[in-house]
DNA sequence: CGGCATCCGTGACGATACTG
DNA sequence: CAGTATCGTCACGGATGCCG
């Protein structure tokens, strides 16, 4: 196992890079906020990444306890990856990447994936509330847990429980959001993005 | 010159960390957020980059617009790379990791370097308040620009003018302070910090 | 078929030597 | 002082194979 290669800094910023400074770690983190994860889903969701290198960042997070490695109950009987407390919070070093990366995101390339989820963030950002959003999307839908403590922090597809509201946008809304060109009550009060359900959460985005 | 490799992904994160996401570009922001430096003082206090990896990530900072190279006004002639305002809006990335990082920072190492400034990211995060602030640490001096809007976030050396409040503390503290053990106002009531000055900041530093 | 391990070509990295 | 040149090594990306 891989004696890992280390800064030698005494520094929190820098020990933080031992541990999350290598390549796709970070990205494999975003996924992970999503919830539990088969091996060959994050696969398919990080293109480009090779088998090789996502089974061995899979361990290194476990050593490090960023993951855990857990075979999901019957009848779906698979291993799952997922991430631990100490993972969930890198929440706030993505944001941060993911703040300061918006002015650089410009135009979809032809070779750039998207998937729904990775807009999590973003809306996550610009969503100072608590409670489960349901946000579709042309290229899909997935759910919030705005606010929550533990548990994931957003998921794949429909919400599973009756959200505390549902957004509805498009995808050029949904990048002027990313980029953060819009907020989400200008968006809101602009009808780029269509609110429902009857929850104070839901009342709050469509009144400010 | 190189094409830069990049995730492909439409997601800012992912866009972040093809600009900053290459080993060692983070640690010279850090170094940088010092204010101008010479190649070689960045090497110096970067132990472990070869030359050649300084020197191509320094280029590729400053194609990003993260940093320019500047000729210094004589008598003091020399080159030196100072970020640009794009580039030192990456301290809140640094302050995310070094926060996430506190709980990993463990004991200093034998192989560990260590250099005063490094302690400047930790007790900018512990002080909440604005103005120049010198700190004395056994490792050397530095100062703090907390609140500064442009311009260098923090300095090697003794602050360039009178500064608000004068800090005076030993290794331990400071480590303590460093690993989010201890808060600032914490440390100075159990007299492990020494303040001196008679500006606001001093007297609001005692005080609380 | 999901979950890796192995092999291989390429490029990134680290150490040292050297140069304007 | 400020890098460039060279070189060995290792990490990465792609493809393929194996095993439950």
């Amino acid at each position: 196992m891989s004696p890992r290669r280390s800064y030698d800094q005494f520094c929190s910023a820098a020990r933080a890079l031992d541990v999350v400074g290598d390549r796709w770690t970070l990205l494999i983190v975003r996924e992970l906020l999503a919830g539990p994860r088969r091996y060959t889903d994050l696969h398919a969701d990080l293109p480009g990444v090779s088998t090789d290198v996502l089974a061995s960042r899979l361990k290194d997070m476990e050593r490090d306890g960023l993951a855990n490695r857990r075979r999901m109950p019957p009848p779906a009987a698979a291993y799952v990856y997922e991430l631990t407390d100490r993972g969930r919070e890198l929440l706030p070093v993505l944001q941060a990447l993911g703040s300061w990366g918006e002015s650089e995101l410009g135009e979809r390339g032809p070779t750039d994936a998207v998937r729904a989820h990775w807009f999590a963030l973003p809306l996550l950002r610009a969503l100072d509330s608590e409670g489960l959003v349901e946000v579709r999307l042309d290229e899909g839908d997935f759910h919030l847990y705005a606010g929550a403590e533990d548990g994931p922090v957003y998921g794949d597809g429909p919400a599973p429980r009756e959200p505390d509201a549902r957004l509805l946008l498009d995808a050029a809304t949904c990048t002027a959001l990313a980029r953060g060109e819009l907020g989400l009550p200008d968006a809101v009060r602009a009808g780029r993005v269509t609110v429902t359900g009857d929850g104070a959460l839901a009342k709050e985005l469509r009144e400010t």
